[in-house]
RNA sequence: GGGCCCUUAGCUCAGUUGGAUAGAGCGUCGGACUACGAAUCCGAAGGCCAGAGGUUCAAAUCCUCUAGGGCCCGCCA
C-alpha cells in the first residue's frame, strides 16, 4: 500500500535523528493522512507536532529537519516534494509513478483487490443474529444481521480468520412458551375454543406448526399431561421456526458456519461442568440479591399483576450468585434460579467460555436493549482468566420503521411487528442491506420503505450500483468499437493527469487503506460511504468529459487506453466494495421506464 | 434514582479515531443531453457542530456539568 510506504520513508528518517541526538524518539504512532484539500499533497504527516513539546523545539524547525532526513533516506526518489505547512505539517506528494504503479496493482489483483493482512491470521469468532427461535425475524433483527454480517465481511477482507455463529436459545421459559402457544393451536384444530394468553405467540407460523404434529401424531397428546408433550413440541417448534430465520436469511443473502444450540449446552453436560469449574475457581457463593431499585422513585410493585407465564419475583432466596461485581459488574449476577436449574446468563459465559478458546477475540452483535447484558459478560471473561478486551460488543440500536414518513406502529404485543421478510420483499435484498448500512449502528436508524424503494439519491444503493452499471456500459461501447481493454501500461496511465483523474486514482488507490480501517473499527457503514463519494467522483468526471469532449473513448488511442484502465480500476473497487457489504454489483440496471410500467400493473 | 447511546445546514446523515477553510444527499432557486446510460452532472443559498466550562500547538471529536430524545436496570432469553 501507498500509505505504508510513506510511513516507512518517515519511521526510518525518524528513527535515524533519534539515533543521532536530534530529537527524542517518538512512542506514539504519528498520522499519515491524506488531507481534505489536495493543494497540501497527497499526505500529510504530524510528526513534528508530536515532538515538538519533547524536543522544546518549535514544531516548524522540527519539520525541517525530519524533512532533510526524510529526503536522505528515500533513496529511490520515492517523494516528488516535502512542504512544511500550517502548524508545522509535513506535506508529502508522491512521484507521479508511483500512484500509477498502485494503479496497476488494483487491475492484477482484481477481486483480491484490498484484501490486507491486518488481521495476521488472527481467529476471530462474529456472533450476530442470535434471534430466539420462536418466530420469524422483525427489522430490527435484520438490521443486526446486515451490520453482523459485514463486520464479519470485513474482518475476512483484512486477513482475520473468521467464524459466524449463530446461537440457538432452544432452552429455557422462552421456547417452553413457544411449544404451550402450539399445544394451544393443536386443541384450537380439534374445535376447541382457547384464547392465546397475553405472552403467548399467537402467529400463523404456530397454527402451521401445530397442523403439522396432528398430522403425524394425531389426537394423542390432545388431553395429555404436559410433560408427555413439552419437549416434543419445543423441539418440533424450535426446528420449524428455525428454518423460517433460514429462510428469512437467506432472503438477505446471510449464512453462518456455525450454529451453536443452548440446548446442546445442557445436554452435553457442558453447563453442569462449568458450574462445578466456577465452583473450584471459588467465583460463585451462595447468598441473596439485594432487592430490585424501583423506577421513579415509586414504590415497588409488590406483585406482578400478570402472572400468567411468567413465575413472578419471590421475596430474597438464597441463590448461586456470580461475583461479577469484583469484576466492574453493579452486583453479582445468579447462575442458578431458586429451583436450582442454572440461568440464561449461566449458559451464556458457558458458551463465551466455550468461544474464548476457540478465538482470541470475539464480536458479539447485540441489540442494545442487551446494553445493561454487557457488563456481566465482560466481567466473566475477566473472572475466568480472559480480558475483557477480547469481547467486542455492536450494539445495534432501533430501527424506526416507517412509510412515506408516517410511524408504522410497531407493538409485540398487538402483534404488529413488520417482519423483514416482508421488507425484503418490497423494497429488496440490495437495498434493504446498503439502507440499514447507512448509518452508524450506535445511532437510531429511520428506515423509510417508500424511500428505500425510490430511485433518487435518497436511495443511495441505486445511485452505487448505477455508477458500476454505467462503468461496465463503457466496456461493452469499448468491444462494440473495436477497442481492446487495455493492461497495464504505464506510458498509456500517464496520460491520466487532469485533477479529476488524479483524484480517482486516489481514491481507488486508498481502498484498501479504507477497508483496513473499517474492519479494525468494525464499522461497515464505512465502506457503504465510501462507495457513495467514490462513485459521486467518478459520475462528475464522466459527465464533465461529456461536455468537454474528453471521453474515455476517443481518437487518441493511448488516452483512450489510459482511460479505460482507470475506468476497469474504479469498477474492480465497486465490485469488491459492494461485495464486501454482500450487496449486488449489476453490469446493466432495469431501465426506469420498463419499471414504472412493471408498478403500474 | 443509576448505567449506556444519540444531538452537526430546513430534512436525512457523514466527518479518516485530536489536524489546516466542518462535508454529502434531499428540498429550494438557476443551468447542462445529436455522444460510452440525464437513474447523471454543474452552480447558488443554507452552520454559535444542543449549551457552558476544561485539557493542548490544535476539539464536532477527549474530560466535567446542564438541557432534550432513545434503550436498559428480572430467578425472561
Amino acid at each position: 500500500m501507498v500509505r505504508d510506504r510513506v510511513i516507512e520513508l518517515f519511521r526510518q528518517a525518524l528513527a535515524k535523528g533519534a539515533a543521532e541526538g536530534r530529537w527524542p524518539a517518538l512512542e506514539a504512532a504519528f498520522s499519515v493522512e491524506a488531507p481534505r484539500d489536495p493543494k497540501h499533497g497527497d499526505f500529510a504527516v504530524n510528526a513534528a507536532m508530536m515532538l515538538a513539546k519533547p524536543a522544546g523545539k518549535p514544531p516548524r524547525d522540527l519539520a525541517q529537519a525530519i524533512a532533510a532526513e526524510v529526503r536522505a533516506v528515500d533513496a529511490q526518489h520515492e517523494i516528488a516534494g516535502l512542504e512544511i505547512a500550517g502548524p508545522g505539517f509535513i506535506n508529502v506528494r508522491l512521484a507521479a509513478d508511483v500512484w500509477l504503479r498502485a494503479l496497476g496493482r488494483v487491475v492484477s489483483e482484481g477481486t483480491a483487490y484490498g484484501r490486507t493482512e491486518v488481521g495476521g491470521g488472527k481467529k476471530v469468532i462474529v456472533e450476530y443474529v442470535s434471534a430466539n427461535p420462536t418466530g420469524p425475524m422483525h427489522v430490527g433483527h435484520g438490521r443486526g444481521a446486515v451490520v453482523g454480517d459485514g463486520v464479519q465481511g470485513l474482518l475476512r477482507w483484512a486477513g482475520f480468520d473468521v467464524t459466524r455463529e449463530y446461537y440457538v436459545n432452544d432452552y429455557g421459559a422462552q421456547v417452553q412458551t413457544l411449544a404451550r402457544s402450539v399445544h394451544l393451536r393443536y386443541q384450537e384444530l380439534f374445535g376447541r375454543q382457547v384464547t392465546m394468553p397475553p405472552k403467548s405467540y399467537p402467529g400463523d407460523y404456530v397454527k402451521d406448526i401445530a397442523a403439522a404434529l396432528r398430522a403425524e401424531h394425531g389426537d394423542r397428546y390432545l388431553d395429555a399431561p404436559e410433560s408427555e408433550w413439552l419437549t416434543l413440541f419445543r423441539d418440533r417448534a424450535v426446528e420449524h421456526v428455525l428454518g423460517l430465520i433460514r429462510e428469512d436469511l437467506r432472503a438477505i443473502n446471510i449464512e453462518f458456519d456455525r450454529w451453536s444450540s443452548e440446548k446442546a449446552l445442557y445436554e452435553s453436560g457442558t453447563v453442569d461442568r462449568f458450574l462445578r469449574f466456577l465452583e473450584e475457581k471459588d467465583l460463585v457463593y451462595v447468598g441473596k440479591l439485594p432487592p430490585p431499585k424501583s423506577k421513579k422513585g415509586a414504590p415497588a410493585p409488590i406483585a406482578q399483576p400478570h402472572g400468567d407465564l411468567d413465575e413472578g419475583v419471590s421475596a430474597a432466596e438464597d441463590l448461586t450468585l456470580f461475583r461479577s461485581s469484583q469484576y466492574g459488574d453493579e452486583v453479582d449476577r445468579p447462575v442458578k434460579k431458586a429451583d436450582g436449574t442454572p440461568t440464561y446468563f449461566c449458559a451464556d459465559i458457558a458458551y463465551h467460555w466455550d468461544k474464548r478458546q476457540r478465538a482470541g477475540t470475539l464480536v458479539d452483535v447485540l441489540g442494545a436493549d442487551h446494553g445493561g447484558y454487557v457488563p456481566r459478560l465482560e466481567a466473566a471473561l475477566e473472572a475466568l482468566g480472559a480480558s475483557r478486551k477480547d469481547l467486542h460488543v455492536i450494539l445495534i440500536q432501533m430501527v424506526n420503521l416507517t412509510r412515506g414518513g408516517e410511524a408504522v406502529k410497531m407493538s409485540k404485543r398487538a402483534g404488529t411487528v413488520v417482519s423483514l421478510r416482508e421488507v425484503v420483499d418490497e423494497v429488496g435484498r440490495d437495498a434493504t442491506r446498503f439502507m440499514f448500512l447507512t448509518r452508524r449502528s450506535d445511532a437510531q436508524l429511520d428506515f423509510d420503505i417508500e424511500l428505500a424503494k425510490r430511485q433518487t439519491l435518497d436511495n443511495p444503493v441505486f445511485y452505487v450500483q448505477y455508477g458500476h452499471a454505467r462503468l461496465a456500459q463503457i466496456f461493452a461501447k469499448a468491444r462494440e468499437s473495436g477497442v481492446a481493454v487495455p493492461e497495464f501500461d504505464l506510458e498509456a496511465v500517464r496520460t491520466l493527469t487532469s485533477p479529476e483523474e488524479q483524484d480517482l486514482i486516489r481514491r481507488v488507490v486508498a481502498f484498501p487503506d479504507m477497508l483496513a480501517a473499517a474492519a479494525l473499527a468494525y464499522e461497515p457503514h464505512r465502506v457503504a460511504f465510501y462507495l457513495q463519494e467514490t462513485i459521486a467522483a467518478f459520475h462528475s468526471y464522466y459527465t464533465q468529459g461529456k461536455r468537454t469532449g474528453e471521453r474515455v473513448i476517443s481518437a487518441d488511442a493511448r488516452k483512450t487506453a489510459g482511460r479505460l484502465f482507470l475506468c476497469r480500476a474504479l469498477k474492480q473497487v465497486l465490485a469488491n466494495g459492494l461485495g464486501v457489504l454482500g450487496v449486488a454489483a449489476p453490469d446493466r440496471m432495469e431501465s426506469p421506464e420498463t419499471r414504472d410500467i412493471a408498478d403500474d400493473v
